[in-house]
DNA sequence: ATCCTTGCAAATGATTTGCAAGAGT
DNA sequence: ACTCTTGCAAATCATTTGCAAGGAT
């Protein structure tokens, strides 16, 4: 996506397309999810004088408009991922890499709905698995 | 539960049964889950000479040792909750109530084995819903 | 008796806020 | 021009640590 695009989500949302905010959903597209304090690091080398109370006023400010999603998993600090295609997330206990995998949301609902019995609006998946490069790496 | 098989809990985790231990797992026992600042000042009206540091530390190894695991949800405080029986969380969105709903973990994993491709070692799983007591008093 | 745990206070870390200057529309 | 946003510094809130005294085994 590039900027023009970022631009125009931003002003969609009522939100004024600043450097800073344009910057920061690039990051976030680029790393899949990122946590505060790198996004503060790698943002630093473009926009020197970037604040870190910046960051976090438009983070929160940006999943208020549903732009983006605050990420939790014990254990882990909060990472950001863009709010696009569903997905649930795969964390590697060994290497503590965190992945997307994209899923039919609806189906998944569904089979939540035949298990609980719940009209599920929403769902937070977490899978703790051992990643392939872990395995392979081995002895 | 009572008061003996917790301690006896401690005590087989390698840890000591202290009246705070006992008390923190009593508590969150009662509550299925419960976060730091309630915890705190439920247990100051048993123990009143309580600090808030024990029972970070508490939690902490209580977490190390697998009596208890950390639930983190976005936008709320981590919450703590015994490990007991493999559960899922159902959280309402109007009320923000959270509560548990029992699951065969074997056959969870067995369905995201099937869509991911992954041996699932764990699974963290949220459900957002409107819970019943929210929809009957609804306008 | 020994070692672990507690409670306190201080230290650290994370997040939020107020405000004046600057940037976007 | 007007309003929103930024960056700074200070304030607040959350969590951790060191240490001396007390408690569990």
């Amino acid at each position: 996506m590039k900027k023009e695009e970022l631009s125009k989500r931003l002003k969609e949302a009522g939100l004024k397309a600043t450097p800073q905010r344009i910057l920061i959903l690039d990051f976030i597209m680029k790393h899949g999810h990122i946590g505060i304090e790198t996004l503060y690091e790698k943002m630093k080398d473009i926009i020197p004088s970037i604040s870190i109370a910046t960051i976090y006023k438009n983070l929160k400010i940006l999943e208020e408009k549903g732009l983006v999603r605050e990420v939790s998993i014990s254990s882990f600090k909060s990472l950001y991922e863009l709010k696009n295609l569903p997905h649930i997330h795969i964390v590697c206990e060994k290497c503590r890499s965190v992945s997307d995998f994209f899923i039919n949301e609806a189906e998944i609902k569904k089979y939540f709905k035949n298990l609980t019995n719940f009209d599920v609006n929403k769902v937070s998946i977490i899978l703790f698995v051992e990643c392939e490069k872990c395995k392979v790496s081995e002895s």
